[in-house]
DNA sequence: CGAATAGTGTCTCTCAGACAATATTGC
DNA sequence: GCAATATTGTCTGAGAGACACTATTCG
C-alpha cells in the first residue's frame, strides 16, 4: 500500500467532527440484604448538577482505566465496599444526550452484590452515604437517570438468582439455607415455602457445599442449622424459578 | 446557596482533568439463520484502523445522538438491514482502553436478529460486507475486540431463546413451526426433536398464533404446514430450555 | 412442655424427552 | 405406493408446589 494513501486513510481516521467528546462515567448498583430488606447504597451528591440529590455512587473514567477497574476503585474509595467479598457485573449502558445537563455523557453501570456490611463511610464527592430499602426510594429525587438504572439493577438482580448461584455473594462466606432463603425473599419480595426451599438448593449439584458444622439458634430457640459454602456451580440446573 | 458558591461547583464540574475525552462508537452484531446455518454481518474495513480486516459494522455516535438511535442509523446505512423487520436490544459495553489504537474509545454494540434478506449493499465506511457463518469467523482476523463482542453477542442470542419469543424475529411475519425450529438448531446448534418441539411452541400461551392457513410444501413433498403470526409474549412459560 | 426453627418424606401435577402412529403432500 | 414432512398421542422420569411429620434447640 502506497505510503501517502495509508497515511491520508489514517488521518481520515483523526478528522475531529467523526469523534464528538463524550465523558463516560460509572456508576454502581450495591445491592444488599439488611434485615430481609433488599437496600441499595445510595450517597448525597456534594457538588453540582443534581447537588443535594440522592444519587447512585460513580465517577469518571480516567485516561487509561479499564471501566471495570474504574468501577471496583470508585466502589472501595466512595463506600468502603471491598471487591473481594463482592460481586460486580457490567449492567449496560446509558447514554440518552440529556441525561447530564453539563455536556454529553455515557455511563456504565455496574451492579454489585453485597453481603450485609457495616454503614459505610462517605468517601470523596459525597457527603453522605448510606443503605436505602429499594421500595422506599423516591425514583422521581434521584439524579440524573439514576431511577432508570436501579430500576435496570433490581431486575437483573431478580433474573440472576434464578439462573445462577449469585444469591450467596449477598451472605457471609458460611452461610445457612435459610440465610440463602431471606436473600431470595427480600430480592424477589415473595415468601418462600422453607421446606421445598430446602430441598430445591440442597439438592441442585454445586450450589452448596456443607461445612460440617452447625450455626448457633436465633434468640427464641430452633433447632441449629447446617452450615455450607457456595459450591463453584456457575449456572443451576435445575434453577430456582420465580413463582409467577 | 450564595451565587458564588454555587457558580464554583459548577466550574469545579468543568475541570478538564475530571472529563478525560472519549469517544464513543456502537457496533452490530447482526444475527440471521440462513439455510439452517447462524450467520453475522461482516463488513471490510476501507479505513484504519484495520484497515482491510473484517469487522462488525458500527460507527461514531454524532453529538446529540441517542445510542440505539446511532445503532439503527448505522445499521440501515451501512448494512440495508430496516429496523421494523428486526430485533435491536443494547447487548453493554467494551471500554479496554487499547481497543482502539488511535484513542480511548468506549463501544458500546447492539444485537440485532434479522430475517433471512437479500445480500445488503455496501454503505459508508465499508467496502465489502456479508453474511459469514458464525462458525466459519476466523476470530483472530476481527478488527479491535471483535471476536469478543461477537460471542457475547452469540451467547446472548442463545440464552435468549430460552426464555423469550424473539427466535420469531429471525422468521418472516408468517412461519412455520419447521421454521421456527430451524432457528433454533442453527442457533444453539443442537438437533431438535421435530415432534416434542411442535407440541412445545404450540403449547406455550402467546408465542404462536395460528393464522388459519397452510405454508405451500416444498420440493420433494410433505404435508403442508400451518402457518402462524407471532403471539404477544414477553416471556416465554414455560421456557424452551437447551438439553444440557 | 410449648414455641420456634431445621430438615425429611409424600403426594400430585406439569413438563421434558423418547418414540409410535397417523395425516397430507410430491413423485 | 413411497419418500418426505407435519401433527397427534402415549409413556416415563424429573422436578415444582402443597403440606404432614420428625428433629433439635430455647425458655
Amino acid at each position: 500500500m502506497p505510503q501517502g494513501e495509508s497515511e491520508r486513510e489514517f488521518l481520515k481516521g483523526y478528522d475531529p467532527r467523526a469523534f464528538p467528546p463524550f465523558a463516560v462515567t460509572v456508576d454502581m448498583v450495591v445491592l444488599t440484604v439488611r434485615e430481609g430488606v433488599l437496600s441499595v447504597l445510595l450517597v448525597e451528591r456534594e457538588t453540582h448538577p443534581f447537588r443535594g440529590r440522592l444519587a447512585l455512587p460513580g465517577g469518571f473514567v480516567q485516561k487509561d482505566e479499564d471501566l471495570e477497574a474504574a468501577a471496583v476503585r470508585r466502589l472501595e474509595q466512595e463506600t468502603g465496599v471491598r471487591r473481594d467479598v463482592a460481586h460486580v457485573e457490567q449492567l449496560g449502558a446509558f447514554g440518552d444526550p440529556r441525561r447530564d445537563p453539563r455536556m454529553r455523557v455515557v455511563s456504565v453501570p455496574y451492579l454489585v452484590f453485597a453481603p450485609d456490611l457495616p454503614a459505610p463511610t462517605p468517601g470523596t464527592g459525597a457527603s453522605w452515604v448510606a443503605w436505602v430499602p429499594v421500595r422506599a426510594v423516591e425514583s422521581d429525587r434521584l439524579a440524573f437517570d439514576h431511577a432508570a438504572v436501579l430500576a435496570a439493577g433490581v431486575e437483573r438482580a431478580r433474573a440472576k438468582l434464578e439462573y445462577s448461584p449469585l444469591a450467596t455473594a449477598f451472605c457471609d462466606e458460611e452461610l445457612t439455607v435459610a440465610d440463602l432463603r431471606r436473600v431470595y425473599e427480600a430480592v424477589w419480595g415473595v415468601p418462600l415455602d422453607p421446606r421445598n426451599f430446602h430441598r430445591k438448593t440442597t439438592g441442585t449439584p454445586g450450589f452448596l457445599v456443607p461445612v460440617g458444622r452447625d450455626s448457633q439458634p436465633g434468640p427464641g430457640g430452633g433447632r441449629p442449622a447446617a452450615l455450607y459454602r457456595r459450591g463453584d456451580a456457575q449456572q443451576l440446573h435445575p434453577a430456582m424459578l420465580r413463582p409467577h
